[in-house]
DNA sequence: TTGTAAGCGTTATCAA
DNA sequence: TTGATAACGCTTACAA
């Protein structure tokens, strides 16, 4: 029998006869045979590796629950796949080894998550090998651009909205960064529902969605504002952050200031005070990017290039 | 000039001139050429990537600050080398294409981080491929065996001596997994210390080293104990869930029971009561069981199997 | 010090 | 449907 036949086998082609099938799996099963991936990927130009590119600090990356659900999805949908997963920690001025992997031919396509502005590498990343967002990209101009995202306008505004709704009147946000494109959507919907209701969005404070800059922030905020009566936050991890500061400082939740977060992730539950908030699912936006990214590796051409998932306001304690 | 050359001042020989090395480097940067990998693996039988495998549910991996840092301090030695990581979220059940990514040949070394007795697969990887464990492997007896450790057991009687020592005499613990040597150790020096001083340790309950397990715990554990003085909690996240229903319950930390956690993670400082803890150097294994994993791959004949690294007590507000 | 040439383990092309 | 045989892009003896 021929090698080539084996690889056949292998490959599961359809024209091979179903006897041979059966004695080569055999053999496979027997000689315990493992395809070489090296030969495997000079030959076919394929690699059936996709990496997911995270261009932010390690421990914010890990800090965040909302990321474990995420890459939750995304592994779940590769699992079903062949494809394995590549970590690729970034920052936002990649290591030369981290760009030299890149071009070196060893990945079929990337998952991006938590980018900034400033990512700017992402582009020729995304001329090399398909790419796709987690977040609508800072940059979303190219015919190559592919995203999951929420509409974090409108998911804010229904968070505002409901503090408005909740007959509070005297609103703060503590923000993410505004280099981030969820940061700024986010703080847009909150400003849009301010402006419809005539009041002014000037208790504002940006942080980086993390809940020790959300501290600072909310102290900040307090100083400035100590009659606030309502709170928009980013995202549940920082809301823990605001907690902790209005707890130490007296104020009671949601009596004195009542708070909409954003994410729904396990934060949220399992804060001080379980939070009302925005709810995104992230699990299934993993799951999605990496369908995505799939369906581009197989040549499919009629992939959608951006899939906007639902948020929707789980009401909890703190508002 | 022969393709060998090239191949030889790409990989750094010393026996080429000066001048060809010149040539050649400049060519290398006007065409922009990047080797490829595949080719490269297939020729020297080497991929120059390892596996960071989590035999663990994802989210339990990402939620737990600790592993942050650990990877945090394997990426940046890894960073200083020319591996690559790939990340294999596997199960105690890995999956077929797991064990085949692994026999593949596509791997050199592995690094193995929260792995439990009942993973009997990693004997299987450990026959293949170097691999360092983060943390006392469940059966420590090859003679292939490394790891990074700290001396849980040490740690936890410190711990518990310190409660002790502040005049606590009813004693608790939340323990980690008993399928896990940091949740057998850490439980096991709470023991020691108590017979030490005649106690008797019965008012243990055991988690899993989430907050909402350990939350669980404290309520089984209030339940049979109301009077409780002291706790020694396995992991600072796991403190962050009992601290939750302590507070529920209207019990006043340290007042009332005094807690001493394990870890010093972010989430120590962060909780609600800023934690008394054991600390150990979370960021510093990751380091040391990359670093081991690399002298390992280099060659080197001299590595010691197991680096046992330093715990001490840090003492906050909880006890 | 440099070049020649033989692999490395597959896939893919082309005949048969 | 199957089998030769040529790539795939690099490393590495071995010669020169």
């Amino acid at each position: 029998m021929s090698r080539a036949t084996v690889s056949r086998v292998v490959n599961g082609s359809p024209k091979v006869s179903p006897e041979i099938v059966a004695v080569v799996t055999a053999a496979i099963e027997r000689l315990n045979y493992v395809p070489n991936r090296a030969a495997r990927s000079l030959a076919s130009r394929q690699t059936q590796a996709v990496a997911l590119i995270v261009p932010e600090d390690i421990t914010r990356f890990f800090g965040d629950p909302y990321f474990a659900a995420v890459v939750q999805g995304i592994t779940q949908r590769l699992d079903e796949s062949e494809y394995i997963l590549n970590l690729l920690v970034a920052s936002s001025d990649p290591t030369h080894k981290t760009m030299r992997y890149l071009r070196s031919g060893n990945l079929d396509g990337a998952l991006v998550v938590s980018h900034h502005t400033r990512d700017k590498f992402l582009a020729d990343v995304e001329a090399m090998i398909p790419l796709v967002f987690g977040g609508r990209p800072a940059n979303d101009t190219g015919p190559n651009t592919y995203y999951v995202d929420v509409d974090n306008i409108a998911g804010a505004e229904t968070g505002t909205q409901h503090l408005l709704d909740l007959g509070r009147t005297r609103l703060g946000s503590i923000t993410g960064p505004i280099d981030m494109p969820a940061g700024i959507d986010r703080f847009t919907g909150f400003q849009l529902t301010l402006a419809r209701a005539g009041l002014e969005a000037d208790a504002v404070e940006h942080a980086d969605f993390t809940a020790l800059s959300a501290a600072a922030a909310m102290r900040r905020l307090l100083e400035r504002r100590p009659d606030l009566d309502g709170l928009f936050v980013a995202s549940d991890l920082m809301a823990t952050g605001a907690l902790a500061v209005l707890r130490e400082q007296g104020y009671l939740v949601p009596d004195d200031i009542a708070i909409v977060a954003f994410d729904d992730s396990p934060a949220a539950i399992g804060a001080s005070v379980p939070l009302t908030t925005i709810s995104q699912p992230s699990a299934e936006m993993g799951f999605a990017m990496a369908d995505m990214l799939l369906r581009l590796l197989a040549g499919e051409t009629d992939v959608p290039h951006r899939n906007i998932m639902p948020t929707r306001l789980i009401q909890r304690d703190s508002a």
